[in-house]
DNA sequence: TTCATCTTTACAAACTTTTTATGAACCCTT
DNA sequence: AAGGGTTCATAAAAAGTTTGTAAAGATGAA
């Protein structure tokens, strides 16, 4: 991203593609148009554009199966536009790694300050992933390099999905954290209904780490919902 | 709303438009009156008011009608005027996306109040909904992301329908909303019937939220019809 | 094979939601 | 003002899910 943002616009509408292209390109970005998801797919490649927003209903390659290939060979954000009850599609798509979308119809302006904060996402988190492979948070110390881990000072011995489970927890600490997000960040989009393994992991891990695994004062369950992850003992 | 706010009256009973003309006017409101439904939107169209008070009982198209009709083109705030014993009608009003209703007879300071409401209501919050995940407004600050809840600083814990329903109830703030609505809106349209639902779930927000819940501040209760919620503690 | 890990299964405990019941509050009619 | 009928508030039981936990089976690497 080295002067203006650069968003590909992949839909196969002409009036929203003209309607969008206007609008952005009011707001500073360069914006680049596909009529379907092969030619977005080839635009991004020889283009490689900061953003991408696709329709979900297209001729040749759809909007999810986009997301797909994008996702195959980069994080660039995609913004996922879909009519009004594709609710099981828009599901799909994010769990496909779509990062956000905008039910049609919609306004210029609630697609902008989308664009921007996925951007913004886009360009602050990064960074850090380079420079520092250590989390130091709470109670909880990690090398992210030798997988190293200790808890209140104590050295553990996690397994290997017990190490990316409490790596997630704690980089998205205070949060709920759905059972759907948890499945799709850790076994994939295919396992988000595998309630099972959650149930499993959390408590195996909460062995580990808590010092009384009957009362958890870290990984909080959020009934119906999902864990909250605390990086301190929770007071109870 | 750029000079004075515009409020279009729809009213047959010349002597009750004078009334409120008089009175909206001393307040610096640009008043403009129409006396039957038809009339009404024809003004809308071609005034666009940023507030319509209307009659129910009417000449031409009626209250009700003049409701769907200005739905169907427009979020304008509507209040409704009624006479007393007409609740079936008022509900089917409110239903229709009116905003508030008043029973006649009423004082002028109160309508005066709930127009001040309506278009604050209606110039605030829509920007909101689209970028962040915070609602804060009165005593609740609520964090849709970390599922967070404060009333008046303190923090509660509420169950998954707990909290939807709180959600709902300050996305809605100050309007009345219908039992048919907010079973629509939280368990679905299958379950419009079920007020029953309603009643426990509310009388348990109440207990959580409330500071004495034999006399609530937030959730009101409007009889026969819905209930009402309130950001700030009302005075009673 | 052996070992560590992950997956699957099963069941009791915990929690939320739904259902039921009762008395109070409210509106309308007489 | 009194009575009938409806709705509302509240508590508590019943039903239905989800969660915690242990343990057995499966998988794969050394």
């Amino acid at each position: 991203m080295t002067d203006q943002p650069r968003i590909l616009v992949v839909d196969d509408e002409p009036q929203l593609t003209r309607v969008l292209r206007t609008g952005l390109k009011s707001r500073g970005y360069d914006v680049r148009a596909a009529a379907d998801g092969l030619a977005g797919f080839e635009a991004f490649n020889d283009w490689h554009p900061d953003l991408v927003i696709t329709d979900l209903a297209m001729p040749n390659v759809d909007g999810l199966e986009l997301c797909r290939r994008l996702r195959a060979v980069s994080q660039v954000p995609i913004i996922v536009l879909s009519a009004k009850g594709e609710e099981k599609t828009k599901v799909e798509a994010l769990d496909l790694g779509a990062d956000d979308f905008v039910t049609k119809p919609f306004g210029i302006d609630e697609l902008l300050a989308r664009v921007r904060a996925s951007l913004r996402r886009a360009n602050a988190p990064p960074m850090n992933e380079a420079t520092s492979t250590i989390l130091d948070s709470g109670d909880f110390h990690v090398d992210l390099e030798t997988r190293e881990i200790t808890v209140r000072g104590q050295p553990i011995h996690l397994t290997p999905k017990e190490f990316d489970l409490l790596v997630y927890f704690i980089k998205h600490s205070g949060k709920v954290l759905t059972h759907r997000t948890l499945l799709a960040a850790l076994w994939g989009g295919n396992y988000v209904e595998q309630n099972e393994y959650l149930r499993v992991f959390v408590g195996n891990l909460r062995k580990k780490i808590e010092p009384d695994a009957a009362t958890p004062r870290y990984i909080l369950t959020e009934p119906w919902i999902g864990y909250r992850f605390h990086e301190k003992a929770q007071e109870i």
